[in-house]
DNA sequence: GTCTATAAATAGATAGAC
DNA sequence: GTCTATCTATTTATAGAC
């Protein structure tokens, strides 16, 4: 049982590398910049953590576990089939604007191929999509939902809604007059977007 | 003019450089990496390119640029709107099939906040942008297509296609033993799923 | 245009005092 | 648990010969 002082420089640490890898990525990242933003000295990261590589790997398994568990409730909880996809979407969106280092850093992730990813935290990624494949079986079984590939209307979902978290900077950059109607796009509303995109998938409306 | 073999030792830089930050992002990237695999020496790139960052704001605004002419072209065509909407995500597309470095480029840049995109790219971007609001604006004189937030849309067609795209060898990973259908995502189908997606959104089904 | 050699700066990691 | 000082390797960039 550490004591409360080392409980709180090592979280310390996680978080200002959170933002440091979401910001600059892994091998951007740099460990003197991180323990100057967690008010410590470089050899703290290393009294709390093996290597560079490592406290990156403990980051994402705690992102993708947290993630992991809130969609594995919405899965297994009494709501219907219906409902069940909306709180799975939910459940993701929140995550993600709960931790702002989240969307950036999976999308960094995802162009790398997984390269830094273990064992534990592909377990996690895998039950995240196989909580979204037992509510979608879950419908067709109750004839409420056509049959559709689980990983395409993952994808229809994690991707448009990281992106919208991911590109809040870039919408600022490339919509700065409001042409194309970036203030507008506000949380709520494009989640519920999301949530009836997914839903029209499932109604069988689309191929 | 140049020589027939300085441009040829150029472009050689270019396909490296490009493969080497899509598999390593801008910070991971590795100059005298990118100059072994153009079979030229490191001194080589700085004898075309004035920095690293340089060498990459060439690659982004080229792909940018690409994607820009593309689109353009399908917004000024003479297609009915439904048709330049499903010609949009085929441009799109296939721009990125051509140029497999592109959409882990484009997934890294938005991680980044764009933060090596000069002027010139940030105008490509607008005008890709631009294009769909065009076809978008079109359809809605015709009264073929309801209001939408272009953005939002935007966002609908192009996260999952480059989350398509970028996550080849994650899916690998993910889904081994095929349980989650990763196996019949084949560019086709998942690019007339996208196209019907967008259309879906224009015909006033989803809020 | 292309190369070798090297300068100069940066960054991951560790030793050892307190 | 926390710090200073330092080792070592890597890496961007350049000088200068051919």
């Amino acid at each position: 049982m550490p004591r409360k002082s080392a409980a709180v420089s090592k979280d310390r640490i996680l978080a200002a590398a959170a933002k440091e890898f979401a910001a600059r990525g892994y091998a951007g990242a740099n460990v003197d910049r991180i323990a100057r933003a967690a008010h410590l000295n470089k050899a703290m990261i290393y009294y709390h953590f093996a290597s560079k590589a490592a406290l990156y790997r403990e980051i994402l398994n705690d992102m993708f576990g947290a993630v992991h568990a809130r969609v594995a409730d919405v899965a297994a909880s009494a709501a219907s089939p219906p409902d069940k996809i909306r709180d799975y979407v939910a459940a993701i969106a929140c995550e993600a604007e709960a931790r702002p280092h989240f969307p950036p850093i999976w999308l960094r992730e995802i162009a790398e191929g997984g390269a830094h990813i273990d064992a534990a935290t592909v377990a996690h990624a895998r039950a995240v999509v196989a909580a979204l494949a037992a509510i979608v079986a879950d419908g067709q079984r109750a004839g409420r939902f056509a049959p559709v590939n689980p990983l395409v209307l993952h994808g229809g979902i994690i991707a448009p809604l990281m992106f919208f978290f991911a590109t809040a900077r870039v919408r600022r950059r490339i919509d700065r007059d409001d042409t194309f109607g970036a203030a507008a796009m506000r949380v709520d509303a494009v989640v519920a977007h999301i949530q009836q995109l997914a839903l029209v998938q499932l109604e069988g409306k689309v191929i």
